[in-house]
DNA sequence: CGCAATTTTGATGCTGTTCAAACCAGGTGG
DNA sequence: CCACCTGGTTTGAACAGCATCAAAATTGCG
């Protein structure tokens, strides 16, 4: 047991939500938490759930929600650090998201009582939640904007952008398969592929094998995404 | 003075998110806000403002970006005992956002500096912020999936659903010019005007004088609105 | 090697944008 | 009270981008 609240420990004091907290009260988050492993696929919520606060511990979590007509479409991709549930956790009302891991993945989870008592004696955690969710917000407004206004290529090559940015280089690979990059970016497979397949041809990218995508021109791809 | 303070203490008290504060407290906000009145389509704040938080007392207030091609892109509109400011307050960061009053209107301003030290002392206030900053990302992932997934009309019959609703009956007015609700719905005056000639061609609205709207047939309407 | 999923390619049609011009409404000043 | 003027709104015609459907080609994997 102690072994499992060290291993929990650690972990806390890793994510920034819980970094700004006093020790005590990290052991005690670490006591309210509960570790959780899924395996590729396997299904983390659902829309009705009532959920708590997940925190990514290690693996890739997909959170979508099905249009109408019953495609998926991909809200956000969370990484080790990264927290779901906020929306469900404070309004009191449930989700109509689905997450999902992509791969074999280790949650934190925290009960929804403890976490809301959590929050009301730690104002430092909420605030942190609050830079974040404000930040989400910044670029669901963007996307918004993006939707509305921009053509395809330029969304694409903005998303193409910000991945090597991530990634720390020209070379990177895809997080998940076309389709659901074409479902963020609100097109089709066939779009993004035609669109992709452009970029390529006029020198501004190359794609390698295992969604592998190398990018020969920033300069060009800059122009495309802020024409 | 004295009445200066309670005439804003009064004030804080109604505003949601000052709402949980323990009355000294609430003190402290009234004499932490200043108060500032705009006229007609005066700037309250644009890009590159570093600014405070502010608290809409009366009038309205429109918030919205421009795209690249030079279009207004409403992102919201706000009514008394809304608030703004939350990102740019959080991230120490300028917005890029555009904050305009519509109608002739009085806003609260925080400073910076004193409302994150509040947010701070008080937790409820961080929370009850956080609560309204999820439910707006959650309409803003809804309106990404609408964009990317609905055609116009389908979104124009959800919102005027909506505004029937807020208004509590089948007649309103619309709070705003047509062209800008083609630009919340992300498209052009044009087709906002083709589908409202529509619907009301089919029977289902009424169109009024001064943007007055009125819904003949709610069921229809809901049947277009998730089609 | 062969299966199953992903990706690509092609042809077609629709939705919505764009540009242009007419139209209307409310507000102004004579 | 009316002519006028300035946004806002409507209408029309032509065009562009993207989705859709169907089918071929590729990839990854057991």
């Amino acid at each position: 047991m102690n072994d499992g609240h060290d291993y929990l420990l650690h972990f806390v004091q890793k994510v920034r939500l819980f970094a700004g907290l006093p020790e005590a009260a990290q052991h005690r988050v670490a006591f309210a938490a509960v570790t959780c492993q899924y395996r590729h696929d396997e299904r983390i919520y659902g829309p009705g759930d009532r959920t708590g606060l997940f925190i990514v511990h290690r693996g890739l979590v997909k959170v979508y929600r099905l249009t109408e007509s019953g495609n998926e479409q991909l809200i956000r991709l969370m990484s080790p650090g990264d927290f779901l549930g906020e929306t469900a956790l404070l309004a009191d009302t449930t989700t109509d998201h689905f997450a999902v891991a992509l791969q074999p993945s280790e949650l934190c989870v925290i009960d929804r009582a403890r976490f809301t008592g959590l929050l009301g004696q730690h104002p430092s955690v909420a605030v942190q939640m609050l830079q974040t969710v404000s930040g989400r917000l910044g670029t669901a407004e963007e996307m918004v904007s993006a939707l509305s206004g921009k053509p395809v290529g330029q969304r694409l090559a903005q998303q193409l952008l910000l991945l090597a940015d991530e990634a720390g280089g020209g070379v990177f690979w895809l997080p998940t398969t076309k389709k659901e990059l074409a479902s963020y970016l609100g097109t089709t497979a066939e779009t993004l592929s035609r669109r992709l397949g452009a970029l390529q041809k006029a020198g501004v990218i190359r794609l390698g094998p295992r969604r592998q995508v190398e990018i020969l021109d920033p300069e060009a791809l800059g122009r495309v995404a802020s024409a």
